[in-house]
Parts: C-alpha cells; sequence; structure tokens
DNA sequence: GATGAATGAGGTTTCATTCAT
DNA sequence: TATGAATGAAACCTCATTCAT
C-alpha cells in the first residue's frame, strides 16, 4: 500500500469529464473554428494526448460535446411533469422551462448556433440523438389534445412547429442581444427585462394556442379541420 | 486600337466590391473564424494585398461586410409601404417581408450568427448601423397605434419586443433548420413548408397583436390600460 | 501669367529634397530594415513612384541619405578656424566640435551604425566620401605638429588613430546610452550631464596629447621617435 | 539494439540552446530587423514552432540573446582577479581583457548597437540584466582607490564615467571599422594593427588615470579636492 | 494510461517594387 | 513628372496532430 502518492493516479472519467466540461466552454465561447486545442488541454489541466485519447480529433470533443448538451436538454424535459395541471398551467409550464433554460444555460444556444454553421456535420454522425425528441413531441402532442378536448385550444396545431416556435421566441432573443442591444440602443439583459421578455412570450404563445386562426391559416384550418 | 486589353486596367471600386461580395459568401458560408483570407483573395481574383488595402485587416473586412448587410436590410423596409394598407395587412405585410427576407438572403442569418458570437465588437465599432434601425421601430409603432386607435389591436405592444418576435419566429426556424431536421426527422427547406412556417409565423403574431392579453400580461395590461 | 495653380507644381529639387529629408530621419530611428519605404513616402507626402524615380531603390535612398549625412559632417569642418589658436585650444575646439556635433545631430550616429552593420556596403560604392576627410587629418596633423614644435604635446601620435578616440569617446558614450542607463540605473541624457561629459573627453585626450608615453607605447615612442 | 538511433530524441535544453547559438550569429549579423526566424530555424535545425515555444516570439528571442550575451560579459569579469597587483597593472589589465573581448566576442557589438537602435526596449524588460554591473563598478573604483592611496592616480575619477571611456574606445574603433576603413582608406583589422589600438587605448586612459587634470576638469578638481 | 517534445501545413499580414495611364 | 492600383514573395506566427518513451 503506497503510503502516499506525490501525483494521484488520476481516475479516467474525471479525466474525460474535466475535458469534456472545459470544451464545452471553449466552445461556446469562441465556436469551433476559434477555439484551440491548446487551451482546451491547458485549462482543463491535461495533456494534449489524453484530449487526442478520449475523443480522437477536435470534431469528435465537439461532437461529444453537443451529445452531452442534448443529454442535458433531454434531461430537462423530465422535470416537466404535467400530473393534475390544466392545459394552459401545463403550456405555460413548458414555456417557461424553455425560456430559463436557455437563460440558465446559454452555451447550448452558442453550440447549436455553431453546429447549425457546420450545417449539423457532427450531429448526423450521432445516432443517439436523433431518438432523444420523440418524447417531448409527445409531450406536446398530448397537452395540445387535451386542451383541443377542454375546448380552450384552438385547433389544427403543429406540435412540432408550435415548438420551434416556443423556442424561437426565446432562442432568437438571446442568441442575438449582442447585436439586437446595438442596433435598438437599449440593455437586453437584466434580470427584471428578461423576465418581461418571458412573459412576452408566453403572451404570444397561449394567444396563439387560445385564440382563432387568423387569416389565411383560419381558411387552411377549417379546412382541413373537417377533414379531422 | 484593341477592342479590348487583356488585363484590363481595374478600377479600385470595382475591386473592392468584387472582394466584399465574395467575402459575404465567404463569412456567411463558415464564420469568421473559419474563413481564410487567402481564399477571399483567390476566389475574387485579387492579391491578398488589395484585400488588406482595401480593408485593413480580417476583422476591418468582416465589418465592411455587417455593414453592407446592413444596409442592404434597411433598404428592404423601403419596400414596406403602407400607404392605404388597413393596420392588419400592413402588419402582415411586414411580416412576411421579414420572413421572405431571411429565406431569399440567408446569408444575414449566419452573418449576425457569427457576429453575435463574438459579442458584436465589430459593429460596436461602427456608428452607421446603430442608426438604421429607428425608422423602422417608427413604422411599426405607427401601425400599432393605427390599429388600436381602429379597435383591431390590443393595446400595450411594445414595438421593440414585437420586432424581435417577428424575426425571432422565422430567423430561429431558419437558422437552426440543420439541427431542427436532424432532431425531428423531417425536412425544413421546402417551398411549401418555408410557406407554411410564414403562414404560421403570421397566424403566431397576429393572434397575439388582434388577441387579448394573457395571464399576467392581462392583469398588467389592465392596470396601465387604465392609466393610459 | 497663371491666376493659381491649385495644384502648384512642385519644384523637383524640393520634391527630392523633401523625401531625403523625411528618409533621414526614418532610417535613423529605425534602421534600414527597419524603415519602411510607404512611410518615408507617406511622411514626405509624395507617390512611391516619385521615390523610386528619384533614388531608384531603398537601398540608392538609404545611400544618399548617407552621402548628405557625410556631406553635413564634412561641412562641420569648416567651422573648425584654428588661425591664432595655440595648440591646445585647437585641440580643445576640435574636442569640442565633434563632441557637440554628435550631441546636436544624433541621427548621425544611427545612420552610421546601420551602415557599420551593413559593412559599409552603401558607401563602398560611393568614391564621393572617400575623399572628404583627407583634409581633416591634415587639419589634426597640423594641430599636432605645431604642439609638438611648441614642446606642449607628446611626439609620436598617429592623427587618425586620435581622431577615432575623440570620436569614440563621444559617440560611443551616446549611441549606447540606451543601454548604458539601463545598466548603470543613470540618467546620461541631460544638458548638464552632457557638458560633463565633455569636459571628461577633453581631459582624457588633453591628458593624452600633453602628457608622456606610458609604458609599452614609451618604450616604442622612443625607439620609433629615435629614428624620425 | 541499435548504436544509436537515426533520429535521437532530443532534449529540451539542447535544442534551445541551439535555436539561441544560431540566433546570436544571425542577430548579430543582420540586427534584429534583418534577420529571418525562418533562417534561424532552418539553420538551427528545427522547425519554427519550437522557436516560438521556448520564446514566445522574435522579440522574446532575441532579448534571450540579449540575456545570454551580457551574461557572458559578466563572467568575464572573474577573469579580472587582482590579487597582488599594482594599481597600475590591475588597470591595464581591466583595459586589455576588455579590448580583448570586443575583438574576440565581436557580435556583443552588433548585439548592443541593434539594442540601442530600439532604445533598449528588450532589456527594459529584464531585471537580471539590470543588476549585473554592480561588482564591475566596485572592482574599478577599488582599483582607482588603491591609485589613489599610492599617489599613482589621480583624484576624482568616476567610475562610470573611465568605464564608459575604456570600452568606447574600443568599441568604436571595432564598431565602425567598415565605415572607418572606406573613409580613411586604411585597413583597420590585422592583429597586428589592434595591438596597436590597444596599445593605443592603454596609453590614452592611463595617460589619463596617472597624469594631472586638464583644464577646466583640473580647475574643477582642484576645488573637490580640497575639500576631500 | 500518460508525458514532453516535435512537426508540417497553413494562418494573417507586410513589403519593396512595378505597371498602366 | 506624376499617380493610383496592383503584385509576388516572404515575413511572423499558429494550430491540429503525432511521435518516442
Amino acid at each position: 500500500m503506497p503510503a502516499r502518492s506525490v501525483k494521484p493516479k488520476r481516475n479516467a472519467v474525471d479525466t474525460r469529464e474535466r475535458i469534456l466540461q472545459v470544451a464545452i466552454g471553449e466552445f461556446a465561447d469562441k465556436g469551433l473554428d476559434g477555439s484551440r486545442v491548446d487551451e482546451i488541454a491547458r485549462a482543463g489541466s491535461v495533456s494534449k494526448n489524453m484530449l487526442y485519447h478520449y475523443f480522437g480529433s477536435k470534431d469528435g470533443l465537439f461532437l461529444a460535446v453537443l451529445e452531452r448538451t442534448y443529454e442535458n436538454m433531454r434531461r430537462r424535459q423530465d422535470e416537466l411533469v404535467l400530473d393534475g395541471l390544466s392545459p394552459q398551467k401545463a403550456m405555460e409550464k413548458l414555456i417557461t422551462i424553455t425560456f430559463n433554460y436557455f437563460v440558465a444555460t446559454p452555451e447550448v444556444i452558442s453550440l447549436l448556433n455553431t453546429e447549425n454553421l457546420h450545417r449539423a456535420r457532427h450531429i448526423s454522425h450521432s445516432s443517439r440523438i436523433r431518438t432523444m425528441y420523440a418524447p417531448l413531441v409527445k409531450t406536446i402532442d398530448t397537452i395540445l389534445r387535451q386542451g383541443q378536448r377542454d375546448g380552450v385550444f384552438r385547433k389544427g396545431i403543429d406540435p412540432i412547429e408550435l415548438y420551434i416556435s416556443i423556442s424561437g421566441l426565446g432562442y432568437f432573443y438571446l442568441s442575438n442581444r449582442w447585436t439586437l442591444s446595438a442596433i435598438f440602443g437599449t440593455p437586453l439583459e437584466g434580470k427584471r427585462r428578461l423576465e418581461e421578455r418571458c412573459a412576452h412570450v408566453i403572451d404570444v404563445i397561449m394567444s396563439y394556442v387560445c385564440g382563432k386562426p387568423y387569416g389565411a391559416a383560419a381558411a387552411a384550418a377549417k379546412r382541413t379541420g373537417a377533414r379531422r
């Protein structure tokens, strides 16, 4: 039994995890092309060889970062317990959780933007990610159906389209806050301001969900609604 | 007298413009850090020195690209002639033009994402850009007021918040279409599909604008509304 | 008679001279390799073509700068009017003028250092410069002979060796003042300090010129002195 | 078992040292701006990255070169063992060693000239160099005091001023030998010629040190001498 | 599993010089 | 005599990756 190892043998999981955490921060901060493998290794106090050992390449590391990001996002859905909530409350909760998640974990936005700049070329290699979102769509669909049954939601709402809108209203605001602030000459970041934005998003989405179809969509809805 | 000299004397404005056009494409395609000055020069058939002569640095070139992008966006606003339109039609037109502009000039999305990754550090050096958006906000405000006066729009809508929502609903869909497609396993790009999305955006925004305030916003609106 | 020329036709001599003056400053400040043709042209408000027109190349311009520098140095010798002065006073005057010239025109030192870094490769192409120093050596020799005749100077002094020492005692002090200041932690530049240095140089040189030969030199001088 | 591997595992210290040695030669030969990082790397059989890995930048490498140069100069002072020597012999030895050091290591002159062209901006960042010269000044002061006590040296000699003169008489001759040769049309480099110059320097300095104050300095010395 | 040293290709930027008018 | 535009070569520096141990 060794008395005390001066240089403690590091646990492989720890090392991998530490690299991953540092990489999340770096890639979110500077993008894929702006991040430096050297810097990630240095900030994680690992040799670059370890990094390559665990992740194979910079792109491999970035994919791992994305997979972790998506996993975390999925795990958030587990918070979405809707038992006993009215459809309206459930929808509000979905909106709020989505918005607050982007606020609380801003690296998600940056990482997704980077992956989209690269046309999703990393996650298209990952089969794991693609199966993650089915439950969420299912959940949204359930809420919508219940609201329709209760007569409080309109008919003909596509859950994916709706989810994209819920996300987009918060995501765009946060993602583009730097240029929007510059252009409109108004700060968008304070706690108070973010709460206002969240309320606005709820207002917009709930107006849509609870309101009557508008214009062309109204006509289309009438037609399709008849068929359904 | 030769009809056209083999090596035509180039004109400075042309050269500058050619570099700029190529740079718009490169930066949009690969981001700031992913783009290569060599490649831009090569694709523009200029030597790198010319690029540095006209733009000073890669960042200077990127700023020029952004300025041009914002100028083009502002020019689009001139299309927004609202004479004789009802507030609803005017609002629909604003939404449609905004959406279609993002569809027609996708480089805008990529360039803005890149600039936001860099925390707007380029445009913050540009005084020109900051003054461009006042007229648009004014226009939106005018539409809103008229709709309120006509009793067709709700009260208490903030024009900047609204503009962000109008943009965000289209922008996010287009910006993140690569990852969204991968995740939802459904294509988002076809002409038909884009029209559907635009209709959805109109529906969402018009429901909000024409509908009654919802939840907390409703209570707040009641209070402020009383004061007005 | 032209009413008033908006862009006055520049005189060729003026243009050449202006380039030359700017070049003296630049080359003295940054050395040959550290200076930029662009910068010289810009600072002189001339196009680079003019520069190449008049001087052929950067090296050609540097040679012109050196020739001008040596001309100016030679012209200084005209100040050295010794009529009616005692040999001691004449020698003191020579020392003082030499020292003060380096103080007053510090670019000389920098330019000569640069040329020596380049092993005098520029002035070796100039026949003009080589003939400039004969009169000076002659003058020194005259002073020395008169002092020896008067019995106030020692015999066997080589005028070139002496001139190198006179120059070196001031030149080295000024040329190396930056590193010497840093090393000794003492400023070497003030007016007062420079006067002290000049007095020191006079003291050293006059001690040598007026004193008796020392050591090995004494023995050698005895031998050669006998032969003369 | 192979006697020696074809591509021997290199040792970091060796690599660093090799780069440094090559850099000393290059910088001395061509100055800071005239030297090329590529050439130094090539001549040292290292890739440029190693150079940047060890020295950070071209300026960092140049600073390392200067530090090494100053260290070597300081080490030379250890030769200056004066035990049992008369003040005169000690002073002569100091002069000879100084002169011969410049002759034997001509790169010192070129490197110091370069650093002075840059106004000592590199060594001003180095705290190590600034403390190196105190012992030398102390040594000179000791010799002077002893000589004064023995009645063989004059009073009132400043050791720093003297050291600058001792250095300058040799340094200037060697530093400017290219232009001086051209101007005076006489070679200054032969072994014999250098010995003559060294004898001259000894003669000049010893005349000063052993002689009586001259002129204004004489008057000043009288005054200060009276006070001492 | 872990390390220190090393690399080749390529990144942004600069510079002396020339061309066409 | 003068100019604005242009260039090719090369400068300093960086980076993802691998080798030898």
